[in-house]
RNA sequence: CGCGGAGUAGAGCAGUGGUAGCUCGCCAGGCUCAUAACCUGGAAGUCGUUGGUUCGAUCCCAUCCUCCGCAA
């Protein structure tokens, strides 16, 4: 089979997925559907119903577009059926039910950002950059009933560097995905595809979950080492970003922290107590400091921390919480 | 009509019913072996929009616009 006539439908949407698509479409394939979520209310004032990022590329391109609220829903599935497509893709999507992954003839696979077995979940970067990892990378295996435990087609791996944020190991990431979902169609087409069970992949290491984060998972928890809460703070940067809550004269506002230097030593006072001098802003872990470089208050804007020392005048007892 | 915060010099913030100040930056000069050092002087704001109250509004009221936190 050539791969103008092989059918594809496409699934996912937040921009992580629309680099595959982009690729997919730009090199020729044909892409004869794209699921995503129903458009969402966006913004402070709730009647403003924002597309998905893999939307806005579908209609741009003039794929046809299917945004079913339930994925079991009949009429879904009948019309997914009518799209006849040989292959499905999903990439950062949500679960899938076996009647729809199960539907095309040559299978479902999905692109996941870590290297699967380890990470299963729904924010693998995050939780890699996290836990300190050194290396993480991309996995695309065929969808099985327990989510992210599919047969592994192909694996790339990706090195974390010190100073990285998620931000830029999610970039990474993605454009790497788009070669990779390429290139496992073409070798699927070429019939050169040996899926490897993930039980065979298991090593030394325990294997780390990658759950879904909530605001709550994202506080601070100060008393621990700098080294803990710097791959805390850039494992959430730029998004959702890591946050305290800064008390100052009895009164407290959240505080998002985007970038942090280490500076290793002893330490006055209690994790969280804030040192604000010439050198920055520094807040106190057990085994030294972290000098924050990039901060946001609530209400304002996202600063450097020149600009947020010009206007703030801590009270005597700040601290961070 | 989900809740809330905010729009004042290039930046970050104070502040007051009688047209404004702080820190940093910038310009000029000085000082120093030296420093994100220090000293002196200076430029720069129709205090978000549009109305209203008032003798008078940046400050009170209304409206609109924009930005942001929470919630989704």
């Amino acid at each position: 089979m050539k791969k103008e006539d092989l059918r594809i439908v496409y699934m996912g949407t937040p921009e992580f997925a629309v680099e595959s698509l982009r690729c997919l479409v730009e090199g020729g394939y044909n892409v004869v559907g794209v699921i995503t979520m129903p458009d969402k209310p966006v913004g402070r004032h709730g009647s403003v119903l924002q597309p998905s990022p893999v939307k806005q590329y579908a209609v741009e391109h003039g794929l046809k577009v299917l945004q079913p609220v339930k994925l079991k829903d009949e009429a879904f599935l009948e019309e997914l059926r009518s799209l006849k497509a040989d292959l499905q893709i999903v990439v950062a999507f949500r679960m899938l039910p076996e009647v729809v992954w199960n539907m095309p003839p040559m299978g479902t696979f999905n692109l996941h950002a870590s290297l699967l077995p380890q990470y299963r979940g729904a924010a693998p970067i995050n939780w890699a950059v996290v836990n300190g990892d050194k290396e993480t990378g991309i996995t695309t295996f065929f969808l099985k009933q327990e989510i992210d435990t599919g047969e592994i087609i192909q694996q790339v791996r990706v090195p974390i560097h010190e100073e990285d944020n998620v931000g830029d190991v999610h970039d990474r990431l993605m454009e790497l995905g788009g070669k990779l979902v390429v290139e496992t169609v073409d070798n699927i087409l070429a019939g050169t595809v040996k899926p490897i069970p993930q039980e065979q992949f298991v090593t030394e290491e325990p294997l780390r979950p990658a759950p879904k984060i909530f605001k709550g998972t994202c506080r601070i928890d100060w008393n621990q080492p700098i080294k803990k809460i710097y791959d805390f703070i850039r494992g959430f940067s730029p998004y959702p970003a890591a946050w305290t809550e800064l008390t100052s004269a009895g009164s407290s506002q959240v505080l998002k922290i985007f970038e942090t230097t280490k500076e290793p030593g002893s330490v006055k006072g209690t994790p969280g107590s804030v040192v604000v001098d010439k050198n920055g802003l520094r807040i106190a872990g057990t085994d030294g400091y972290l000098n924050v470089k990039s901060l946001q208050l609530a209400g304002k804007k996202r600063m450097n921390i020149k600009d947020f020392l010009c206007g703030f005048k801590p009270a005597e007892d700040v601290r961070c919480n």
